[in-house]
DNA sequence: GTCTATATTATGATAGAC
DNA sequence: GTCTATCATAATATAGAC
């Protein structure tokens, strides 16, 4: 099965770098780069603020081994999902992309958060984020979705909007739980079947 | 035609309450509520950091007062296109829906970023929130779904993924403009007619 | 209403012991 | 690698003059 560690799992084998990423990465997701602090991811890791500095050097720096490491997770899961899901025509690709993506939402709904927070403004630390792990995915994706448009498989459309589209509604339905169990009292998340639903009915033709 | 007032208007004529809160919405709206200073709000909005804490008392009543002042913005939009607009069947009400909530998204990105970056999270100020703004909004909006749905006007789905759907794919087109523009090298923000077809497309049968 | 000054606590980062 | 102690700065909030 092949499938990648869930971000619960007990963290006594872990390292202390390893803690303090998991924890930083909660942190950043859901406080933003300045709402979150050195301080508080350290206490949650259990470690002395200062060793954070130790291993990292900086509070960017930390926040930059934050998103590495999350875009690593979420490539693996794209990838045991490859493995199950053989694609050879555009349709095939296009829809092991999106089940890709709601696996990845609905495992790390922290990336979403991470990403949504940090596009909303043009930052040093979007540059950075546009470079490493954006531009090669989006290139990516946006493609697909052209060549699936000539082919007549997905809605006609601005390929850029189509591509955030997809990733909108995906990420939503796990990004956001507190408030969609405050306002239906529902505690489960979302099964990705029906979220598929959701994102097939918004790209495909029919 | 009863336009609100954008945002960008000149701030001359504002009194330094209204300029705080002006600036207090782009705060918290790019930083969320722990990364946004009140040193940093007052001297946006040109005024000494004690007069914010004279007006509102306090960071946190500050922030409520941002979060009202957004949602009477919000529906002064929408009922000046109800104005244009007049909706009977359920499909014309839907559809009201939609365009005045992409018009809110497209004059005020900050709604959403501050709906999404407080969602994630249960706080006090998210169940203040739901209580104060969202509970009735959503009530409205899910019931309106279901109806259509009963109708055969929407496709078939859970209605509060449907509603955070919609609001998903209107919201990103717009909240994360400066993602967008650096991965794609557009300035314009998308128009509000190409938006419209991307959540149609996502929400009616057909 | 608006300001300056200041109290108090929290923050990112450094120094140095073990 | 990990800790305690500390520095310099920035945070929220208060006091009091005008």
């Amino acid at each position: 099965m092949n499938k990648p560690q869930s971000k619960q799992r007990p963290k006594e084998d872990a390292t202390a770098r390893e803690r303090i990423i998991t924890e930083a990465r909660k942190r950043f997701a859901t406080s933003g780069f300045d709402g979150a602090s050195t301080r508080q991811i350290a206490e949650d890791a259990g470690v002395a603020q200062s060793l954070l500095l130790y291993h990292f050097g900086s509070k960017e720096v930390l926040w930059k081994a934050v998103m590495d490491d999350t875009f690593d997770f979420a490539r693996r899961v794209g990838e045991s999902a490859a493995l199950s899901h053989p694609a050879n025509t555009t349709r095939e690709k296009l829809l092991l992309s999106v089940r890709s993506f709601i696996l990845i939402c609905s495992e790390m709904p922290d990336l979403h958060r991470l990403m949504t927070i940090e596009g909303r403004s043009k930052t040093n630390r979007l540059t950075w984020l546009a470079e490493t792990h954006l531009k090669g995915l989006f290139s990516e994706s946006t493609k697909l979705i052209r060549r699936a448009q000539r082919e007549g498989i997905v809605k006609s459309g601005d390929p850029a909007l189509i591509h955030y589209g997809m990733i909108a509604i995906a990420g939503m339905a796990y990004a956001f739980a507190p408030e969609i169990s405050l306002l239906t009292g529902r505690k489960r998340k979302p099964d990705p079947d029906e979220v598929e639903t959701l994102v097939s009915s918004f790209l495909f033709v029919d």
